[in-house]
DNA sequence: CAATGTTCTGGGAGCGCTTCCAGAACCGCG
DNA sequence: CGCGGTTCTGGAAGCGCTCCCAGAACATTG
């Protein structure tokens, strides 16, 4: 059942049908220099005629290059492929990748043990380079992998600082816009459901709003932490609400936070935006289908996808002068919920 | 700037400081009976001392196995992956992936020409199977790979008649389902907004429903034909309602299709469900979520995710008895709309 | 025509691993 | 003590490819 029908061809048989040595085969079907027209026309002959396709195994083998890089998503993958972040993420990555002969390969931190795993097998020599989606900022795997010299590049700034190129979407002006944006619309009692102290997008997104509000010199009425999950953003409603019932304004750190803040809202009796302005963070789908349709935060989060994605086919060609770490702009996208 | 800082170090070193041929070292870190205890532990340190960990690479090489599979996305990479589905795909196939110490190398057909290099890359040996989600049934990816002796699995039934074991919902049953319901929440006049004609799952659901139409004597009250989208849904449902204005059920293929209705409906002072009954199809998160809460046909799509990879690594380990496809049940679940 | 380059070619040594095979070491037994 | 049987071991031959290197073939000069 198993059984590859036929036997796929190899070098040497296509060396001998153009009745070339293995060499010169090779050199004519990867295209180098010093092949005579003549065995480049018998070789390409040969391969046509034989069906072959190089392994791709034995090759890398050889040249210690194996044309994929691996995206790792360092959580729980039943968790984070629930999110359509990732597959935005997923996305970019792909663009980025399209053109370049390069694979992708998809891991996944199931769990504490196989984290280890995970290393290993990343630093098996099965991939030229990794993307590290790693949502909490202390994880140990991007320095893990760094310093044992596998080319590395990171989505979302790390909490500690580590000597890893990052790419990251602009949270912190992103909050700063959420903030002026409602006072803008006359706000008075504006609050925020930022997202976890241990992600640098909660952290970043949250200090940018406080920014913001002490520039238009208002005090904040309220900041409550949840996860980025609907369910949260529902939890740390009713929580503002009890603590602060004139709240008038709610900037909640995730679209998912939002929708499942204006479920609360609606619930309580209070109409959006005439009652409580809300706005989000993602710009995502979400947004848009949302009743009533969310003012969010967009963040380019295709483009950081691919800006990763080049980011690190460069570095895996050594091309110098790479810029350590990018900022991706943020900017608010204005709907009927503010 | 792309060196391996240290080099890894390889099985003959292990076998030097454990003072053992290659060969007993090979197979004291695999595993093997007849290995003695002695120099099963000399192995052992040497490999935690030297911080040995073997290269994939030239282990499937030697063995002719790669220890991953391809999830092969045959769409337009960038459109399939702005489809919630795909990510409970993929979280089917990882949770049924886990365990099995295989990898998940993720592929797209991002246009014609790279179609086939896809289907040289997947015969090149790189994977020891393939899953293949091919959205249109008359793909000729499967055909081509299956004939190439690659063990694969497909997710959804495919349109032509090949002989390749697949995976799907019984889309059929869901349908005349809808229509059950439908008949039973005493609508009269019920239509559909059904999926494209060249997708099986589009032909299955509507058939279903016909079907169901059919049991429950009732004419269906129009068909109209859209492509799985919201945009379509809208579109769709307004030629229905100047077709016929009467309607008072719509089952829709997709639940982005029914969002899509549901707001051609309230634009056009339609009440729901008062007015139109609307159900959808997939009970994913936008059903939930819609407003108001969308009754939906569910289809277990990660199970079916889980249940591809099961089959395929089954089918990679030659374990015999294997059904040659399986219809995973679809389910009705009622909410608001209706 | 010898001397000097400039293409072009095949042999062969790897890449790091598995695995076959032949033989060494050890076991208990008559 | 010799013998068949079991357990263990190292040598060596691959897996299919790349790439270095030495030399062959050919072209170009004085």
């Amino acid at each position: 059942m198993v059984e590859q029908s036929r036997e796929m061809p190899t070098l040497d048989e296509v060396a001998r049908v153009a009745g070339v040595s293995r060499s010169t085969a090779s050199r004519a079907i990867n295209g180098q220099v010093y092949v005579s027209a003549k065995a480049r026309e018998a070789v390409t002959n040969a391969v046509a005629s034989l069906g072959y396709s190089p392994n791709l195994l034995a090759r890398s083998l050889a040249t210690k290059r194996t044309n994929s890089i691996a995206l790792v998503l360092s959580e729980r993958g039943d968790t984070v492929l629930a999110d359509p972040f990732f597959a935005r993420v997923l996305r970019g990555v792909h663009a980025g990748l399209s053109g370049s002969g390069m694979q992708l390969v998809l891991l996944m931190a199931q769990d504490e043990q196989a984290q280890g795993e995970l290393g290993q097998y990343l630093c098996a020599g099965h991939v030229d380079g990794a993307l590290v989606v790693s949502l909490h900022g202390d994880d140990p795997l991007p320095d893990q992998l760094a310093s044992s010299g596998l080319p590395v590049v990171l989505l979302g700034r790390p909490l500690a600082k580590v000597d890893v190129p990052y790419v990251d979407a602009d949270n912190s002006t992103g909050g700063e816009l959420a903030a002026a944006h409602l006072v803008e619309r006359g706000r008075r009692h504006i609050a925020t459901i930022a997202g976890p102290r241990d992600m640098a997008a909660g952290i970043d997104r949250l200090s940018g709003w406080r920014r913001g509000m002490t520039a238009a010199k208002r005090r904040p009425a309220g900041v409550v932490h949840a996860d980025f999950t609907a369910a949260g953003g529902a939890a740390a409603m009713r929580e503002l609400l009890a603590a602060h019932p004139e709240v008038d304004g709610v900037f909640a750190a995730s679209d998912l936070m939002a929708v499942g803040a204006m479920q609360v809202l609606r619930e309580a009796g209070r109409r959006i935006p005439q009652d409580v302005a809300v706005v989000g963070f993602d710009d995502s789908e979400l947004a848009e289908t949302a009743v009533p349709p969310l003012t969010s935060v967009r963040q380019p989060i295709e483009e950081m996808g691919r800006a990763i994605t080049l980011r690190l086919i460069a570095q895996i060609n050594a091309v110098a002068d790479q810029p350590s770490s990018v900022l991706l702009p943020t900017e608010l996208v204005p709907r009927e919920s503010s």
